[in-house]
DNA sequence: CAGCGATTGTGACTGTGGTTACAATCCTCG
DNA sequence: CGAGGATTGTAACCACAGTCACAATCGCTG
C-alpha cells in the first residue's frame, strides 16, 4: 500500500523540480497529489529520514532516495506477448523508456503477426520466447494475449523465471507466490466505479436488511 | 475496497457458470480466484444473503444479485477524449461493449484527428463535446490525452457534469469529491512492483534505522 | 424421518493502515 | 545571537478490513 504510492511521490516531486523547485514541504506534495501532509511524511519516514525539520525535503535528494527505494536507478529489461491492438500500442507507448523500463521483444503466437516490425522490434514467435529472456536478462514481462491464451503464456512466463507480470489480459491466473501480478483491466475497473455513480449518492448496503440486523 | 473486489466475483461466476455450474460454493469462487472461502462471503454478506448453507450460491442468482449492486444492470454510455494511438486501442477494443459500457462519442483536440472513422465512431472536436453529453446521456468519460492536457480536459468534463472519469494520463487531476477518478497508468504499475524484485526478497525499509528505532 | 456432510453468515478477534498532535529541530531575520 | 515561524518524525490513538471459528441451516441418503 505504501510502495504503490512512491511512485505518485516520485512523478509529483519530478513535477516540482521541472518547475524550479529544489526544497519541497509535505504540504507542498500534498496539494500536487491531493493528501494530507501526515500521510506523505509517515510514507517517507516508513523507508527513512529524507526532510529537514523547519525547511522540507530536498527534492534532488528524495528524487534519488525514492528511487533507489524502488529500484528505479537502474534499467528493467521487459518483453511483451501478445502484439495485437493493444499490444502494438504498448509497444508504441514513448512512456516507458524514459523511467527506465525497455522493451526488448516482442512476441506472438499468431504466425500472421510474427516477422512484423512493431516499433523497432520484430515480432517474434512464441519459440524464441525462453532464448529471449535467457539472453536478455528479462525478468518482466507484459501480458497482452486474449483471455484464453493468458494462464497458458503467464505459466511459460514463470518457468522461464519471469518473476514480474503486468497483466493486460481479464483472467485472475494463478502463479506461485514468488512472482508478483499486477493487472490492468479497464473493464473491472469501469465496473466498480459504477457502484457509486448513484444519483442520491445513497450505499446499497444493508439496505434491506436494515431491521434484522438490529441486536436482539 | 469490497467493491473493488465484486467484478472479480463477478468474472468468477460467468466463467463458472459458462463451465455449466448451477450451483457454486464460496470454496470454489476463492480457488477460481486465489482468495480464501472467508473473503468472499464476508464481502457478499455485505450486501445481503444470497447463499444457502450446506449448498452453495446459486450462480445465476448471485450474478444478478451483483450485477444489480454494481448497477450493470443497465448500459452505461461512454465517451472518449483523445484519439491517439492509445484512444484507438481503447475504441476498438471489444471488451467494453458486452459488460454494457458503449462508448458513443469520441473527440480529440488535434484536427488532424478529426473527422477520422475509428471503431465505427468519427472523432468530433472538442466544442462537440458539450452537446454529446448532455444530448447522449453521458456519465463516465475515458481520458486518453497527453498529461500537459489532461488537467485541463477533466477540468471541462467535470464541469459538463461527468461523474466519473478513468484517467489514462499520467497525472492526478484536482476534481470534486462527487466525481470519481480511477487511474490506470502502466508505468505506475511497474514502478512499485520492481520494489519487490529484489535478489533475495529482503524488506529494505529501516535497514539503517535498526539500531535507532530500539526503544530507550 | 433422523443423521450426516457440506456450507453459509457472522460475532469476536487481530492486525494494519491512517490520522492527530506535538516535541524536536531547523532556518531566517532582525 | 536570540526569537519566531515552519516543518519534520513519531508516539498515541482510532477505524476499518481481513481472518478465524462456530452455530445455524440445508439437502441428501438410507
Amino acid at each position: 500500500m505504501v510502495v504503490e504510492r512512491l511512485p505518485l511521490y516520485l512523478r509529483a516531486i519530478s513535477n516540482l523540480t521541472k518547475q524550479g523547485r529544489e526544497v519541497i514541504s509535505s504540504q507542498d506534495l500534498g496539494a500536487e497529489l491531493h493528501t494530507t501532509p501526515a500521510q506523505i511524511r509517515k510514507d517517507l519516514s516508513y523507508f527513512g529520514r529524507f526532510g529537514k525539520q523547519g525547511r522540507g525535503y530536498h527534492a534532488g535528494r528524495l528524487l534519488e532516495e525514492l528511487r533507489h527505494i524502488l529500484q528505479l536507478d537502474r534499467t528493467w529489461n521487459v518483453t511483451l506477448v501478445g502484439v495485437g491492438r493493444l499490444g502494438k500500442a504498448i509497444i508504441s507507448y514513448p512512456g516507458f523508456a524514459p523511467q527506465g523500463f525497455r522493451i526488448v521483444a516482442a512476441f506472438d503466437a499468431d504466425s500472421r503477426q510474427v516477422g512484423q516490425l512493431v516499433g523497432g522490434l520484430t515480432v517474434q514467435p512464441m519459440s524464441e520466447l525462453e532464448r529471449a529472456v535467457r539472453e536478455k536478462d528479462v525478468s518482466i514481462a507484459i501480458v497482452a494475449v486474449p483471455a484464453t491464451q493468458a494462464q497458458a503464456v503467464i505459466q511459460d512466463l514463470v518457468k522461464l523465471g519471469i518473476r514480474a507480470i503486468l497483466n493486460y489480459a481479464p483472467v485472475t491466473p494463478r502463479v506461485p507466490d514468488s512472482v508478483r501480478v499486477k493487472a490492468i483491466d479497464p473493464v473491472l475497473t469501469l465496473q466498480s466505479i459504477t457502484y457509486y455513480l448513484r444519483p442520491d449518492g445513497a450505499s446499497l448496503a444493508g439496505e434491506e436488511e436494515q431491521d434484522e440486523r438490529t441486536p436482539v
